[in-house]
DNA sequence: CTCAGTGCAAAATGTTTGCATTGAC
DNA sequence: GTCAATGCAAACATTTTGCACTGAG
């Protein structure tokens, strides 16, 4: 339950990473950008684009704004995406470079817990060297219901 | 790699299910949905409902009654739900009532390796527990890049 | 004969793209 | 001033749905 290491509490060093992450590959800071990361930082658990939409002061941003974003936040490495499987994608803010999780989500209400416990590597290994894959990496999310739901 | 359970080496076995299966739910066995499951026993991998279509006799059937059959054999749970990720659902036959199994998919060519390995249930029980969830099911998928695509 | 299932067309949903304009550098 | 980024509208892709018609039981 790395709370204090969650994304929440680091404010003003994940402004200036944006802003020098930007630089780094001739990006510009502009407003949108700045305001979709602050929603993105007031939020535990993966969110929608629409979502991200709703949570900005109205009219801050278009939609394609915020999509053509997470494409840009996501090739930086700042965001993560993930798939619950409703047809919207999902992004949740990376807190460091190791918070590699999952998620717990409930078939019901949708309900997110986050999940720290992962596939072992070693079984990845094996996997990826039986098939003579490269650079493998998964997806794994769990779904079930919630003790609000049951 | 158990070849020898694969759907497409059990013809007889499963038409006669399908009929079974749709009698029992008092639903209509019909000219589209003996195709459907035919072009699905004919295919070792996942695939599209689109796919499902273009491997059909032309004009066989409309795309839309294969998106309604595609909910109707997954509840029946004659078929298995996929998403690699790319947007579109993707589905497979299920040989028998323990074939649980993931893939391994190229991010480049989307070859299809079947993945006989899975996540521990156990690891998956102390998840729900601790969580407090029933019912907790878990999707996983890999990806990585195949030997021809290096 | 009846009602589940179908084809067709239209709609809904999430996402991408073209293009003229804006604004960060 | 330049070129990346934006807003807007249109295009796209997948999936769902309304409705009149068909056909399995």
């Amino acid at each position: 339950m790395k709370k204090c290491s969650h994304p929440h509490h680091q404010g003003r060093e994940n402004l200036s990473n944006l802003t020098k992450q930007l630089r780094g590959n001739s990006r510009k800071i502009t407003a949108p950008r700045q305001a979709i990361l602050d929603v993105l930082r007031q939020h535990e658990h993966p969110i929608t684009s629409k979502e991200i939409l709703a949570a900005l002061p109205q009219g801050e941003c278009d939609l394609a704004t915020i999509y053509r974003s997470m494409h840009l936040l996501e090739e930086m490495g700042m965001v993560h995406r993930f798939d619950f499987g409703d047809g919207a994608a999902r992004f949740e803010l990376v807190a460091d470079h190791d918070d590699h999780h999952h998620h717990l989500v409930c078939r019901s209400c949708s309900k997110v817990v986050e999940i720290t416990d992962c596939f072992p590597p070693e079984i990845e290994q094996r996997i990826a060297a039986a098939a003579g894959f490269k650079r493998v990496s998964h997806r794994l999310e769990f779904f079930g219901i919630c003790p609000d739901c049951q």
